[in-house]
DNA sequence: TCCTCACAAATTATCGATAATCGATTGGTC
DNA sequence: GACCAATCGATTATCGATAATTTGTGAGGA
């Protein structure tokens, strides 16, 4: 059975969904030879898999005492979203004005995140907008901008967020709005602008969780 | 033997201080099987402390093609510190007023820089200010801003940093005394200068760098 | 000359088993 | 009953060896 990427990765993309989709509620401790032996394999993909997630903060580790399920921690979850307000605020300031290619890919999520709110998607809403947002950190072309906001593993984040507001899905039009306008800003090169759309989006997202 | 800290921890904490004193300048292939030799243990242990310098974003690794030092890099670094001068500005917001044993600390990392400038110990005065710093952060209460600032192994980076700005010791006094009207402005209450104070801060080792 | 395909060397990824450590429990003592 | 040390079961940390993958090289053909 050749392998097409490596176990580790596979591994940790089955165990981000399942803290996404609610299997491991936070507290949850996962042992490592019980999951070797579900996924069948040893023990050090497993382990090298779990160390990556603990580096995303979704997991923490004592030492000869095991792995626990944190991600989501209503705490731990506002916290982060207040880490990448900042970077995200920041990456407008240092990027604008944004190269008309950038501001294409910009314009492309938001088309997609429309079409997924008129249709009622909120999954292909979350795709789409976090499309977006990293690619407004992208734009900043801070490579630890961006590698930190990856390694928050926001495909999990926004998820556990969203299922807290619960069924509003309403709630997604005025955002889809205060996105429209945050791209019109950045179009126009106007930081300020700009950034007090940001702001109003962080906004409205922790007032919702 | 037993073993008093497992020995990955070990093994990261060497691997950093030879990124730090030069031993491995940026691009150097760090392999599994003769670092494992060198240390006498076996590869898993190499291989979790690269994963975790990885997430640190000291070392980046490619699947089947090895590990590399990419610490020293210069265009890393500022952006290391554009990440760290955010977190450091937003968390002032946060702790504002700062609770009186929080001062308190601030003030002895402030005396431990002092007298470390005063005999001229650059190493003394890095250390003392990144404990000042990192109390700023711990001071917001975001446990998520910490583990990041941890995570980018500031006591790496810093000497670093400063080694690019060579023998220019008399820089430090500068530096001294914007900390001191920094620790000033916040036991004052004002969050405006003291923001004011760590922006000159991070642009004076920006312009240095 | 330029390709490209097979093969070998080097290196990483994974395995199966052993050693070390933690937490709870048991048994003994006061 | 309260306390403490010895021990056991569960789990993590590490080991030594094997499998999988990449990269470089050289032979053969257009």
């Amino acid at each position: 059975m050749p392998l097409r990427v490596c176990m580790r990765d596979r591994i940790r993309d089955v165990l981000v969904a399942r803290i996404l989709d609610g299997s491991y509620p936070a507290g949850t401790k996962l042992k490592e030879l019980p999951l070797a032996r579900e996924f069948n394999v040893s023990q050090a993909p497993i382990r090298e898999a779990l160390r990556e997630l603990e580096g995303s903060g979704l997991v923490s580790c004592e030492r000869y005492r095991g792995t626990r399920v944190r991600g989501a921690d209503l705490t731990e979850l506002s916290e982060s979203y207040e880490l990448r307000a900042i970077i995200e605020l920041r990456s407008v300031e240092l990027a604008t004005p944004y190269p008309p290619p950038a501001l294409a890919q910009l314009a492309r999520c938001l088309r997609a995140m429309s079409g997924a709110v008129a249709r009622e998607d909120r999954e292909g809403y979350i795709d789409a907008a976090l499309r977006f947002h990293r690619e407004l950190v992208r734009g900043s072309g801070n490579g630890t901008f961006l590698r930190i906001w990856d390694a928050l593993h926001w495909e999990v984040r926004s998820r556990i967020a969203l299922r807290r507001i619960g069924a509003q899905h309403h709630g997604l039009k005025p955002l889809l709005a205060l996105h429209k306008s945050l791209l019109a800003r950045l179009r126009a090169h106007d930081i300020a602008g700009a950034t007090r759309m940001l702001k109003e989006l962080f906004a409205m997202v922790s007032a919702l969780a």
